[in-house]
RNA sequence: GGAGGGAUUCCCGAGUGGCUAAAGGGAGCAGACUGUAAAUCUGCCGUCGCAGACUUCGGUGGUUCGAAUCCACCUCCCUCCA
């Protein structure tokens, strides 16, 4: 069995990692059992996520044993890691619901039947007693260490509240409680977690006088340093509802040049060698290495049937030609043709436009096409021949396809 | 506790009585060019809308024909002093 800290290393993920020696070693000689944290802010996963989990199921893939850490207790904290302004305190119930719908998904990437462990930290974080806590945890944190983190070096500029300074000491803690009741030697995370997971590490070492690792990876970023996965409707989220398999597969096919090697290797399962190859094409030669990463992302998140399907829509729709079923398609009676008989209101329907002004706009800009043609009058109307053959395609600009069929 | 500074449209940031829905930049959307890429150039970019109407400049009142701009009080943030 290969040593995942060489897989994680030639994929691109490792950012740091502490005593890597030791845990290269111990990688070789036992089953590890590690854990990643998720703070529960949504109720669906991001593609930013995949990172973490992509890391933890190439762990478990080597043969290790992953403990997924949902942050139900901390989330009520809030990390100020990366943070510029306080962070929005979650309610009780909204955190719980997140946990659950984050774990649900969270299995299609990570085999969690098995002894794998999905772990909520408000089970014990909520418990605890401020004094007990303070002596038996809070007397191992030097302050004037913990200002020297980077994490909070940022935070002096703006303003830091106690509240917040203590998500360190709650991180840390989860880690020894991981560690006991598990015995968890490491913890992974996103860069920006560095001196949390490092606190937890050095807690166990001084409580337990034990080993414990610590490792990051970086977080998903475009070649230009943006957060990857912000689209229109906001974040590229994991859940089918919140954003559309066409529209997850139309995102990744749509990616910089510069990223596709970054994304092939992070976020497929793809052997490297095949990675290498995809991202070495040229020109546009290269899309076929998106769409191959599109398939295959969309595969591991949404099932291969609807990558295909997803595909086999963008394909019709891109070189020309019918369409296929993945398309959004809006069906309505013809009453509500009668009344919507201008393609400004059409477009209001499905969505294409925000609001009759923002369709005028498009329409004036030039942007908007009916099967093909441009629309070139924001009064323009659509007429029951434009639903002859597979029905009537409003296009906005050349990316967005919306099909409106007749009840 | 004391002294000063600040809060502007998604973000940054101009604006100190009418010409301001509010400069400029970023982000976003659309057009041209392309490879469903990038870069570049162009247009759009508070809300609804055919016209036109309506609502914004931390909050609440006030002065004024007229306020993001002046006054009062309140809230929050920052800096310095204790």
């Amino acid at each position: 069995m290969a040593n995942p800290i060489d897989i994680l290393r030639e994929r691109g993920f490792l950012k740091q990692v502490v005593f890597e020696e030791d845990l290269y070693k111990l990688f070789d000689n036992e089953r590890v059992t590690f854990y990643a944290g998720f703070d529960p802010t949504a109720d669906s996963l991001h593609i930013g996520h995949t990172i973490p989990i992509m890391a933890m199921a190439h762990l478990q893939r080597a043969g290790h044993r992953p403990i997924v850490l949902m942050g139900g207790g901390t989330g009520m904290v809030g990390d100020p890691s990366g943070k510029s302004e306080l962070r929005q305190v979650l309610t009780r119930e909204t955190i719980d619901h997140n946990v659950a719908s984050m774990a649900e998904q969270m299995g299609r990437f990570v085999d969690l039947s098995g002894d794998a462990v999905i772990a909520n930290n408000a089970d014990w974080l909520l418990k605890l007693n401020y004094v007990d806590f303070l002596r038996e945890i809070g007397a191992h944190f030097s302050v004037n260490r913990m200002l020297t983190a980077e994490c909070y070096k940022q935070r002096m500029e703006k303003g830091l509240t106690f509240l917040e300074f203590n998500y360190m000491l709650m991180q840390a803690y989860d880690f020894l409680h991981l560690w006991r009741t598990y015995g968890c030697r490491l913890q992974i995370g996103g860069d920006d977690q560095w001196s949390n997971i490092l606190a937890g590490a050095d807690l166990i070492r001084r409580k337990e006088r034990e080993d414990a690792f610590a490792m990051t990876y970086s977080l998903l970023l475009t070649h230009d340093g943006q957060k990857m996965g912000k689209t229109v409707g906001g974040a590229l989220w994991l859940d089918g509802e919140k954003c559309k398999p066409y529209d997850f597969y139309q995102y990744l096919r749509n990616i910089d040049d510069a990223d596709v090697k970054n994304c092939l290797s992070l976020l497929t399962f793809l052997p490297m060698d095949e990675v290498n190859r995809l991202a070495a094409l040229k020109d546009s030669a290269i899309n076929e290495a998106k769409v191959v990463l599109a398939t295959e992302v969309t595969t591991l998140v949404h099932g291969e049937e609807a990558a295909l399907e997803s595909r086999r829509a963008a394909e019709a729709l891109f070189s020309g030609g019918g369409l296929d079923g993945a398309v959004p398609t809006t069906a309505i009676t013809s009453d509500q043709f009668e009344q919507n008989k201008r393609i400004v209101d059409l477009m209001v329907l499905c969505s294409l436009a925000k609001s009759k002004g923002d369709g005028r706009r498009l329409i004036q800009g030039g942007g908007v096409y009916v099967n093909g043609i441009a629309v070139d009058s924001p009064d323009a109307e659509a007429s029951l021949s434009d639903f002859a053959g597979e029905g009537l395609m409003l296009r906005k600009g050349k990316k967005s396809y919306h099909n409106i069929v007749l009840k």
